[in-house]
DNA sequence: TCAAACAAGATAGTATTACTATTGTACGCG
DNA sequence: CGCGTACAATAGTAATACTATCTTGTTTGA
């Protein structure tokens, strides 16, 4: 048994995947295989072959392959917000709260101890390269009804609260996070895929320190704007 | 004949669908009908259905269903570059110029009658929920190869131009431009079906004029800004 | 004017995907 | 012992994303 775990949205899943060795072993594989093939080309079919059991038996966990999506993304952000709330303790200041934040957000990921069934370092590119595709479909409306987006928006306020500490005239708060936070993501692929998009290189080390320092200065001029 | 037409990458499409009547067809269509399935649910069959005319036709055009949407897209962002292009004429100051490219990214999009085969509205919804889907891809580095993403690219050029123009020292312009690019169609996005991730909302009647506001706060305050 | 070239319709076929349904079995628990 | 749970095994289906081939009708240019 774990130390942690998170507790997520009971619609996400049909039986909770952290509870069962074969639900373990679907979550992890999973993420080794996304990372690899890319969602489109990532089926059930194969990660059946790949854990050595069979697609039906993974539908007993996940409707369908949109829902496991959704699943590892939202994982993914209750981790960052995870992150975040430890590294925030004890700080008053929310200036320092929302620079904490934003290193956080940009920083690179690695390995956590805490979660070891789960690879941060694949979830996180598929994260950059895949998250966009849970709430871009048409049935977003619905999956939105069923809360299946908490983990991104409860993030998105906890940010736009550290902004509004700051300025509490600030109108466009929860916009700025948001375009913050897709811009943390976004900018690491074209980096890598689209690099005259940016100023940001795959190849200079500091790559993430350098996101980072252009989300602060992105975020910290508009928050004091005089509107 | 057309009065004016763009000339898009020849890697788009196999035959120009411009040139002939069925390649019109195909292209005013699926455009319709990609804004009312979405992009998943749409199908060549489907097109071919109402088009009346057959699957293996299209394909004469389009390799498939994502080169389509890529020449789509690509066709929108020549699009607003030739307006901006044409809003800046004569106008010397760059802060201006930047401030009429972000009204044109922001403002509504409406019917224009030099593309009589267009429905510009249509195609901005496309590109507002289907246009990341271009380039989240596992080929995105051959179809970035293949110049498929020059329309995206040239606007992005073009606006970070202008933010170098008002500052030379500013060292994230096109991080800066791409982030804005993005976040003036996800900020729609958002208003519509995930509404906490923003303070826009749909039902407002000034909606685009708010966006253009939010993004000329980030913009402007961010290129001012002492490093 | 005749033939070659091309556009496009008609038809058929394939591998893969995303499921659903049913049955059988091994294991643990009261 | 009997019951439920977990999961494997197998089969089947409609739809998707193509590919291939053959025919017809139209244009064109020598």
């Amino acid at each position: 048994m774990n130390v942690l775990q998170f507790v997520l949205s009971e619609n996400l899943s049909l039986r909770d995947p952290q509870e069962t060795e074969l639900g373990r072993k679907i979550v992890q594989e999973s993420i080794e295989m996304i990372d690899m093939l890319g969602f489109e080309c990532f089926t059930f079919k194969k990660l059946a072959q790949r854990i050595e059991s069979t697609e039906a038996s993974i539908y007993r966990y996940f409707e369908n392959k949109h829902k496991l999506l959704i699943y590892l993304i939202t994982w993914y952000w209750q981790w960052l917000e995870y992150k975040i709330d430890y590294g925030i303790q004890n700080i008053a200041s929310p200036k320092q709260k929302l620079e904490i934040a934003i290193r956080i957000l940009a920083e690179r990921k690695e390995k956590d101890p805490t979660f070891p069934e789960i690879n941060e370092e694949a979830l996180y590119r598929i994260v950059i390269a895949e998250s966009d595709k849970t709430y871009l479909t048409k049935q977003v409306d619905e999956d939105n009804k069923e809360g299946l987006f908490r983990g991104f928006k409860s993030l998105c306020k906890m940010i736009a609260g550290f902004i509004r500490e700051i300025n509490p005239e600030f109108e466009f708060a929860h916009s700025l996070a948001s375009t913050a936070m897709q811009a943390a993501h976004q900018q690491l692929f074209f980096a890598r895929h689209l690099p005259s998009l940016t100023e940001l290189s795959d190849s200079q080390q500091d790559m993430h320190a350098q996101n980072a320092h252009f989300l602060k200065i992105m975020i910290f001029n508009s928050i004091n704007s005089a509107t």
